[in-house]
DNA sequence: GCAAAAATGAGGTACGTTAATCATACGATG
DNA sequence: CATCGTATGATTAACGTACCTCATTTTTGC
């Protein structure tokens, strides 16, 4: 009826209480024997430990720290929001989350704060990595110390971070592509790509699926003019005005960074039936009512309250030194047009 | 530091623990003034109750049932996959899940089912409803009995339903548009349309959003022949076939009931260069092998695992009288192309 | 075969809450 | 003033687990 308890396996493996509890908490001083006894009592029982019981017990706190870029970014912004939200509730669950803001592309300045942290005090970490040897190793001494870390939004490939959590940003490009290249099946020209900047790894990324999926499948659409705008909307907005009034064979405009106001104001200053087909990415506040003004066709995103939960769940999980259900937890490549938007 | 517990509200409030738990659990007995006294010491300790605690010490269990329509069709096998896959987990929470199914489309077999339920051996219900008043009845019925009630892909509107687990249709159908307009935007013609079964309310709505978007915003798509292929995939198949080739013009089909494998078929019969762009409805293992093979362009598809989390935690805190987060629940219409598939 | 070491058992307390019993204090009523 | 009903307090045993101490048994090494 109701699940076995402890009680339970101690009566079926013959053996008392106290042995069980040494088995499921690894302690030292049980013969191998009695521990495979134990443990085929759990197997035939079908026991699951009572995890909530277990934290009560123990006073089990999972304290967790969020490393965050600072700075105007929206996305950032909203992503921190998410990470509040989740504070002020997490209690519930014993959980206790702090953030924690630091420069962006500051990969010395992040380094000095994750060796500050102390494994008494903290039992995992998530991160925004910027790809750095200085993070990789920051992250490697988190771990010796026992601290549990995932990457958020940006991956630190080759390291010893235990989850990504985040989109796979060749396959955001390759869904960009997959859609202009539909948008602008009939009517073939150019496609003009707004990046970042190239020296953040999402974006490079990006554009490589991108450009893979127009190359094999969209052979009428050639990759235009690329405008770098370090994420500054009126460097993009000048460029890509300039850009547009040259080159009118511009059926589609790809926007892989941020900088989205600069591209919908561009884009808006031109009539109806000359523009170009725009995709773009991450839903916000801005990004939305550029879709709702017909402006943007489509945004990619990333489902930044889900990144949040599921970062939490993962280090969570890490911290109970369980391995997280991958499949589940993973966080897909969206598509927002004006007429899904949540 | 840690949260406050019930000791703490009793000292802050002057009053022993009995006082509070009476107060907390809404037991009679307790003088109004000291009611707000206590009332008045939770708010400013911030006291949550400790949930875990509490289920523990009275042994609660969420009793759960599914009600899901039997038959073939591949999305609502696949929605019993995925609770039969919560049932083995949800031990975990306390929670106990059964399922069962009935014929599709039977609202008395459902409705006889429902009546037969009994509120001391279940705390929450999800359907998935047919329109029909012997089911409304039949969930008025449960409302009376104590036991939470939440419609799960298909809503019973102007019901006693406490909650609608499942995406917008209408929506569905707007999007549906919204990608299909964009895909032939440079090439005027015929949008085909292959219905289900009109009897159903979901395909009702999806086909009035679709043409309300595609009314408004793509005038130079009209709306060819309706297919009503009664979700059988041979029979959309054939006729999809005859207006194919009767009508070269055809430049989309819009298929939003079952019977996506008849789609395929009948349109990798085409030469490539005059397939028109195929949008369905549901991801499942054939639907993701027409994206893949080139033959669908775009799938709108609900998720099925989501939605199934999202009606137990619904019931869960319906069951403990909490109304649960409606935004954050939200179940959304998602839009697959073949480079976003998980 | 004996001492030392290792393995196991027995029992208690705690975690935060529920739920019950029993005792007591308080007011109002007659 | 005695009585009764209501409000409140005090205490206790659960729930399933963790963790501690102390006693007892078994094994090991010599």
């Amino acid at each position: 009826m109701s699940r076995p308890t402890i009680h339970d396996v101690a009566r079926v493996a013959g053996v008392s209480l106290s042995t069980v509890d040494r088995v499921l908490n690894g302690r030292v001083g049980v013969r191998e024997g009695t521990q495979l006894r134990v443990a085929e009592a759990m197997r035939t029982l079908g026991y699951e430990r009572n995890v909530a019981a277990a934290n009560l017990s123990r006073r089990r706190q999972y304290r967790l720290r969020f490393f965050l870029p600072s700075g105007s970014n929206s996305f950032m912004r909203g992503l921190e929001d998410r990470v509040r939200e989740r504070m002020a509730v997490a209690g519930r669950d014993s959980t206790v989350i702090e953030v924690t803001t630091v420069p962006p592309f500051d990969a010395p300045a992040l380094a000095a704060e994750l060796r500050g942290l102390c494994a008494d005090a903290v039992d995992g970490v998530a991160i925004v990595a910027t790809d750095a040897t200085a993070i990789r190793v920051a992250v490697q001494d988190l771990r010796a110390r026992g601290i549990a870390v995932v990457t958020l939004v940006s991956d630190l490939p080759s390291s010893e971070r235990q989850h990504f959590v985040g989109i796979d940003n060749v396959q955001a490009g390759r869904t960009a592509a997959s859609l202009l290249g539909r948008f602008c099946r009939w009517r073939p020209g150019r496609i003009a790509l707004v990046a970042g900047s190239m020296l953040v790894r999402d974006h490079v990324e990006r554009r490589l699926g991108f450009e893979q999926v127009l190359r094999a499948e969209f052979p009428d659409q050639a990759i235009g003019a690329t405008i770098e705008g370090l994420d500054d909307q009126d460097i993009v907005e000048e460029r890509l005005r300039t850009i547009l009034a040259e080159d009118p064979g511009i059926t589609g405009i790809y926007s892989f960074g941020a900088g989205n106001r600069g591209v919908a104001r561009a884009v808006s200053g031109l009539s109806p039936d000359r523009r170009p087909a725009v995709v773009v990415h991450e839903l916000t506040h801005y990004s939305r009512d550029a879709l709702l003004d017909g402006v943007f066709d489509a945004v990619i995103h990333q489902d930044d309250a889900r990144e949040v939960d599921v970062a939490i769940r993962t280090l969570r999980a890490l911290a109970d030194g369980e391995s997280p259900d991958g499949a589940a937890e993973r966080i897909g490549v969206e598509v927002f047009l004006r007429d899904n938007l949540p």
